[in-house]
Order: C-alpha cells, then sequence, then structure tokens
DNA sequence: TGTAGTGTGTGCCTTATATCACAAGCGCAA
DNA sequence: TTGCGCTTGTGATATAAGGCACACACTACA
C-alpha cells in the first residue's frame, strides 16, 4: 500500500494511492505492451491517453503517484514504464489461486486460457460435491472443502476464485479467507464481506447487463 | 436518462441520473428480493444499509433521484419498491441478446445458466470460423459474422454480447454498433469504442487480479 | 386528541476525483 | 552556446460523490 517516493516534499512518506489509480494501472500495462509489441521507444501521455480515451493530465497524475517516470520533451521509455508498473503492481511473478466451485462456471474457469499467459495460476480446486471430488478436471485436482485450509497453506495461494451457488457463497468466502488467502475474485451474484486485509473483486456479467438496460429503455431503436 | 419527477422543486424536470447510481440499483433489486422471498413488508434504508455494507443516506439518496418510495417511520415497501426499481431498470420486460465468439468462452457464455432467469436470452451466435458457422451450439444456431446486422434487426436484439480475441473485437464491436445494437457486453481484453449511445460494459477477471496483486503484494502472509 | 417514537427526504458540508495550466527540463538544430 | 518546440510533473481549481443531521411525516398507543 505504501511506495518508497524520492519524489516528494509532502509530510511523509507512505502515500496511500486512491483504488480508482491502482485499478487502471493495468490498463496502462496493456497499452504500454501493445507499443512495446510494435516496437515503439518512447510514448507520451497524450499518444497513451488517445488509445485510452482518457485525459493526459489524468495518466500523468496516475504515474506520479509512484514516481517520475517520464522525460521532459521526450514522453515516457516504453520498455521501462512497461517493467516499473509491472513491478509495482507484483506482475513481476506469478501468483497461485484456487478454485472453489466445480461446476458449469467453475469448469470453465478452470479451462479459461487468459489467466496462465499472465502469471495467474490455478492450482488447485474444491467442491462439495462427493461425486466430484477426488476427480481429476483440466489437470487439476478436487478436493473437499475442509481441505481448503491445508492446501492452501501449502501450496502458498494467494488468491481465492469462488465459483459456488450464491447460498453458499459468503461461508466459502469465510473459509478461505481463514485459510490465509488475501484476495478473493467472487464470481456469486451476493453482495461479499470479508475483513479490510482482503481484497474482494465481483465478476457478475447479469448486474451489467441490469444497469445497462437502464440505458437501453430509453433509446430510439434504429 | 430522464424521469418525471413530481416530487422536486428544482430548477426542471429531466434530471440527470450519476452512473454509480444506476449502477447500484441492481444490488438494491437483489436484496430487496432477498427480502421478498422471506416474506418481510417493510424494511429500513438502514436494514438495507447493513445488508449492502452502505450508509443509508446514500441508499435514500439514490432512490430520491427516482422518487420518493418510502414513508416516514415505516420505511419502505418491499414489494412496491423491488417493483418499482425493475421498472425503472427496464428489468419489467425480457431482452435479447447475441453472442459473437464461439469459442471456449463463448460456449461457457451460451450454456451459463444466470442469465435467462433475469430476462436476458441469448437468441443468435455469430462466429468467423466456418467450421462452426452453421452448428447449434447449446439450441443457438451459429451464423456468419457478417449476417449480424440482418439477424440483429429481424430478432430486435438490443445487446451484444463479445466473446472474440482482443485482435478482433474493436471491429466486431463496430459491426454491433452498426447492426444497431444498444448495449454490448465486452469480455475481451481491450479497451472498446463506441458512440456515446451505445453503452459498454466489460468484463475482465485478468485485470480485476491485476489490480488485486497490488494489494497482495504487501501482504504479511499468515 | 395528544404525545412519543421512528425513519424518510434533502439542504448543506466534506471528501474524493478529475482537469487545467504553467514552470521547468530535455533534445535538437543552427 | 543559444533558442525553440515539446512534454513532463504538479500546484491550484473545478467537479463529482458521499455523508451528516434535522425538519417533517407517519404510526401507535394512551
Amino acid at each position: 500500500m505504501a511506495i518508497s517516493p524520492t519524489h516528494t516534499n509532502r509530510t511523509a512518506d507512505s502515500i496511500i494511492v486512491p483504488d480508482v489509480v491502482v485499478e487502471r494501472l493495468p490498463l496502462y500495462v496493456r497499452v504500454l505492451a501493445g507499443f512495446e509489441a510494435r516496437g515503439t521507444e518512447m510514448v507520451s501521455s497524450e499518444q497513451l491517453g488517445s488509445q485510452l480515451h482518457m485525459t493526459p493530465a489524468q495518466i500523468r497524475k496516475d504515474l506520479s503517484y509512484f514516481g517520475r517516470f517520464g522525460k521532459q520533451g521526450r514522453g515516457y521509455n516504453v520498455q521501462a514504464l512497461a517493467l516499473r508498473l509491472r513491478e509495482i503492481l507484483g506482475l513481476d511473478r506469478s501468483w497461485n489461486a484456487c478454485l472453489v466451485g466445480v461446476g458449469r462456471l467453475g469448469r470453465a474457469i478452470i479451462s479459461y486460457p487468459g489467466f496462465a499467459p499472465e502469471g495467474f495460476n490455478i492450482v488447485s480446486a474444491f467442491d462439495m460435491n462427493p461425486a466430484v471430488v477426488g476427480t481429476m478436471v483440466d489437470g487439476i485436482s478436487v478436493d473437499a472443502i475442509s481441505e481448503i485450509k491445508p492446501v492452501v497453506e501449502r501450496l502458498d495461494i494467494a488468491i481465492g476464485i469462488v465459483a459456488v451457488p450464491a447460498a453458499a457463497a459468503q461461508e466459502v468466502i469465510d473459509r478461505l479467507v481463514e485459510a490465509g488467502v488475501g484476495g478473493i475474485l467472487n464470481y456469486a451474484p451476493i453482495t461479499a464481506h470479508a475483513p479490510g486485509n482482503v481484497k474482494i473483486k465481483n465478476i457478475d456479467p447479469v448486474m451489467s447487463l441490469q444497469s445497462m438496460t437502464y440505458y437501453l429503455k430509453t433509446r430510439i431503436q434504429a
């Protein structure tokens, strides 16, 4: 949460970075990767901004929370900035995750090919259903819910992915927290609760659609 | 976007409701459904707030954008408020959606059982791969990308769900917009662009994880 | 009819976030 | 070496969102 900047004259070290800013960093990493792939050496906040549809000032300010990465008159070195942002986000290493709930959704998550290339490895799965426990799904062995704590500890799992029915989700989250995970990716349609030192991110396509329709309602159909 | 309130003495009709507020409404609908199921007749903003971990004042203020639904000293009638919010969000009807990209992710989306009960029906699918075009997936026929426009018009499709690789996503989104959809649910990891009258919602679990690790980094492991 | 208890709706204030705008730094060209 | 064009980093300012606190409305009960 804290960073050690040499770049500031404010009261103290350890400036708190707003969540909104942290959530934008992966976006920057992604467009930088694009420029990197195209062999571009330098980019300006202007260029980044036009790609991302945001103002250059916002990008500069976001970056300024973490240091001074740019050169006046030149912009940012693509490679260096990408590298630095990955370090800041903790993307310069890989992370172990476990999945709870090996139903239809859970299986789709296990076989989703987007996690591994970014350094997120699902190394373990859990389910309540005795018919599934003990089987292998896509190379991952499925254990009983009661095994969460020992397995999380043994495999150094930092992230729990929750794909169980709504009714069971909070209970599962509590177990994951107790087992020591630091973050939870929750696919269940509930308002999940966890202690402040555990980060929860919700993925809820249905809720996205349900707010979208508010805008569809008033549209004149083409 | 506009509402016709009798409840206000402000400058004009048609108050613009902030996006953040609209995005919270489905949350309210969900907890109200819970109270409804338990047979509760009245709830206070206090009770709603404690379920959702938010302040009662925020809930009251959010609701006040749309009308005066509560009774002093009593709270809100659960059924009536749920009904009204559903109307406001356009959830008192069903919506047709189409899926573009029938790969692994696309198939998982088609067979995801969470959409239909909430009134979102995937009625059509499209893919680029000639091997898939013409087949049926989970009861949905797969057409060529070039068919998007006629099919969207014929089946009155308001929502496009994008599950194609990043490189193809913007092109697909452009086609969907041109075909006349009003909203897009985008699973591709890109910064999508669309005209202002088309609502885009992104679902990106990887990006969620990538910002989560920022907080995991600094955690003392248990 | 009166009074006590409760919870809404909202004006006003606080906090958070975004944008502006400019001094200062850098590189290039003459 | 000087000067010009460009782009950063950041105070200052503007806008947006959140929360407080209270007048007022409603119910219940005496």
